[in-house]
DNA sequence: TTGACGTGAGAACGACCGTTCTCTACGTTA
DNA sequence: TAACGTAGAGAACGGTCGTTCTCACGTCAA
């Protein structure tokens, strides 16, 4: 019954170290260290590592989205939602062992080879992008915006992994700011 | 003395092969087959794999920014170049073999284990910031102007990249219009 | 002509990794 | 208590991959 409990661990384990070392360069056997558990039971737990993987992007997903939604809807002005999403990028690009987009780099490291994974990144950035036409509709604005303020927060997420920097959060938000103004 | 040769042959062949399926995926044997030469042609030009990749990704930006500078440079007004630059970007996502920005999922894949490749992405990343700078200040707008475009760039390839589609490049296109018009 | 050398083709080596198997120990139940 | 199922620890297996080695062959200098 406490098979819950071992997953939590083992997507644990497999997060942080998918996330900071990349898929590929993780085996079993350090999952399994580092999770502490066996690796007959991670096997019952996730008979491949495939799945392993699909089931760490997809909490994160859940985990990603549910943080930037609750830092977002502490502001009630529909219009400063927008630009409250990269404050969010900010504080995330600003943490420690940020590394860029998990799924961003998941795309480069196994879109060419696992359409499992694909299909993950394209749901994740799918949510996302959703989810900014939401806030894009509930501040009134024209539709045509959303796309724009997904594509500058994809630059800004893929530029902060590749510079280390969280700079390009601001310079997004500046450039949201300039096309929210022109309406 | 045409080794010379032999090492575009090698370029070429890897470039397809790491570009179109990933680094990790491709063996040496498959550049060997792909080249046609003999693994021992290809380590004497190419003492390790990490050089072979550092050199295909080398060669790329020459050419990418290449190609870039000979489409944009057919505009002469240097206020129609920055938009020429998403035009050039949208034929590329339209290519059969398009499969995102190499140096993007170049640092996805090897980012965390390869500090090389970790350089080469941020020179190109780098040089191609540096050109924008040089197109908006030749058409006498703010600086500020250049990381805005340059992340709507970045997120326009890497959303082109994972869904397959070359219209994040219209949308980039049409939020630097606004950006530029606001001026 | 001969012998040293470089080359191509591919076998071989050593390391790694995903996955499975073995063996032992322990807890549970009839 | 005795039999059984389960889990942990880690060895083992099979495959892949980067790299090196072998060997036969052609080439060129003395």
């Amino acid at each position: 019954m406490d098979s819950a409990v071992a997953r939590e661990q083992a997507l644990d384990a497999a997060e942080k170290l998918f996330y900071g070392r990349g898929v590929q360069a993780v085996g079993m056997d350090a999952v399994r260290t580092a999770s502490g558990l066996s690796l007959k039971r991670l096997y019952q737990l996730f008979p491949a590592k495939d799945q392993l993987v699909e089931a760490y992007l997809e909490r994160r997903d859940l985990r990603w989205r549910g943080r930037l939604a609750e830092h977002v809807e502490r502001h009630d002005d529909p219009r400063e939602r927008i630009p409250a999403v990269f404050d969010w990028l900010e504080e995330w690009f600003g943490e420690a062992d940020f590394r860029g987009c998990a799924w961003i780099n998941s795309y480069g490291e196994l879109g060419a080879s696992s359409e499992r994974v694909v299909a993950q990144v394209r749901a994740h950035k799918r949510a996302f992008r959703d989810y900014l036409a939401g806030l894009v509709a509930d501040a009134g604005l024209p539709a045509v915006l959303t796309g724009q303020v997904f594509l500058l927060a994809e630059g800004a997420m893929v530029t902060a992994g590749i510079t280390g920097s969280a700079e390009p959060a601001a310079e997004a938000r500046e450039a949201v700011r300039s096309l929210l103004g022109a309406v």
